[in-house]
DNA sequence: GTGGTCTAGACCACG
DNA sequence: GTGGTCTAGACCACC
C-alpha cells in the first residue's frame, strides 16, 4: 500500500492514514469496493501501534467512507469519492486560507507571498513524478 | 500592546504570544531596547493566567529574542530584529513547502492549486487594513 | 535512573535535572534511543512535582537532547551526545574562567590559588567512587 | 572608586558591589577609616538604582565592614581587614570546592580538570596587570 | 513594582 | 499508559 507515516510530522499519526486514504480515494487510487488493508496487517507494515490504525479506520468509518463487510474487512463505499473529493477541495482551500490570513498578521508583503508561493509550486510540482 | 489570542486557535496561547512578539519585531514595531508589557499586565489584558504569558516570555528569552532587566522587566535584544526576520522567512516558506507538498500527495493539479491560491491571496490581502 | 537533586542547592531543581541528564549523556550512561524515565515516575522518585520535571524534559528537547516518541515517552536523540559533551567542556571552562577571573579581581596570588586547587582536586576527587 | 558591575552576571548587582568592597578591604585598597561613595553618588556613577547600592551597604553594616559616622558617610572599620580576608580565604575556597564537586559528577577526568585550570590561571592572571 | 520557582490539580490528545 | 496545556496560587529575590 501506499501509506506512508512521518512522526516527525506534528499531525498525529491515525490523521496521517486516514487522510492519505481519503486522498487515494479522491484520485481513484483507491474504488469503492476495494478492501484496505487490515489493522493487523498496516499496524505491521507501518510499524506502528495497532490501535493507532484501528482509529484512523474508525475515523473512516463515522465518516461513511469505509463499510465492514463480513468476513472481508473493510471496504470504500460507493459514495465515498464523492465525498473524499469535496474533503480533498475543503482542506487545500481551508489550508490556504489559514496560511495567507497568517502572512497578513506577520505582515509578509502579498507580492513577496506570491512570488515564493509559485516559486516554490514550480520547483515542487515538477520535481519528480508520485511514488 | 496589539496581542491577541484566539482561544478557538488549536496552536498554543503561549506559542500566539510568542509568535506575535517575534513577528511584530520583525516588522519593526517592536524595536532592541523597548519593554515588553509585564507578564503580570499582559496577563491581565488578555484574561489569561499569568503563567501562561511567562511561559511565552520564557520561551523568547531562551531564543534570545527577550533580555530581563532586574526588576524592570523584558526588554527586545539588539540581535532580535535579524533572527526574527529570518525565523518568519523561514517559517512561511517552510509551511509553503509544507502545503504544496501535501497538494501534490493528494494529487491536486498544479494548474488548480495555483489558481485557488491567487484567488484567497486577492480576497484576503485587501480585505482590510490591520488592526 | 541516577538522578538526585538536592534542595538546599539554590539552582533550580528543573535545571540540576537537566544537567544530570546532559552529564549521563555526555559520559555514555544514556545513549541514542535510550528512554527518560517518564514524567510522573521520575517526579514520584525525587518526591517532587511532575510539572518540575516536565519542565527539565521540555528544555532539554528545546535544546534537541530529547525527543518525544508518541504516547511511548522520551528518548535520547542521535545529536545528543556530541551536544552533551561540548556543552559539559564549554560549562566547566566557562565557570573556571571565572572563577580564576574572580580571584584576579580579589587579588589572591595566583601561587595560593594554585596550591588551593590542587589540595581540593586531589582531596575530593578520589575520596569515593561515584554512586 | 573601583566597583564595576556587570548586568550580565547572574549575580545580584548588590551582592558584586559588597563583595568587590569587601576584596578593596582585604588586599588593602581600602583602609579603616577610609569613607565609600555616599549611595546616591555610587547609584549615579554605576547608573543603578540607589535602593541596589543602599541594599549593599546595609549588608556592609550588617557584617560590620562599615560603620556610619555622623554627617560623614559609611567608612571603613577597624576590624574589617581581617574580617575580609578570612571572608576572602572562605569565598575562594568554597567556590574551588563547589567546582570541583560538580566536575566530579560530571565524570570529568581529574587530570583533564587539572590541566585546564592550570592553562587557565596561567594565561588569565599573567595577562594584565589589574585596573 | 518586576520576573522566577514550585506546587497542585484539571483536562486533553495520542497510542 | 505517555506528554502537553492551562489555571490557581504561594513564596522568593531583586530593584
Amino acid at each position: 500500500m501506499f501509506v506512508r507515516v512521518d512522526p516527525g510530522d506534528s499531525t498525529p499519526i491515525y490523521e496521517q492514514i486516514a487522510r492519505q486514504i481519503k486522498f487515494a480515494v479522491a484520485s481513484g487510487g483507491l474504488r469503492p469496493g476495494d478492501r484496505v488493508l487490515s489493522v493487523r496487517e498496516m499496524a505491521r507494515r507501518l510499524a506502528i501501534n495497532p490501535n493507532t490504525v484501528a482509529r484512523a479506520y474508525r475515523d473512516l468509518q463515522a465518516e461513511g467512507i469505509l463499510l465492514p463487510q463480513r468476513g472481508l474487512g473493510l471496504v470504500v463505499t460507493v459514495g465515498a469519492p464523492a465525498r473524499c473529493r469535496r474533503e480533498r477541495e475543503a482542506w487545500i482551500r481551508e489550508r490556504l486560507v489559514q496560511l495567507v490570513n497568517e502572512a497578513r498578521l506577520a505582515r509578509i508583503p502579498p507580492h513577496d507571498l506570491r512570488k515564493l508561493f509559485l516559486e516554490i509550486v514550480d520547483s515542487l510540482q515538477s520535481e519528480e513524478s508520485l511514488p
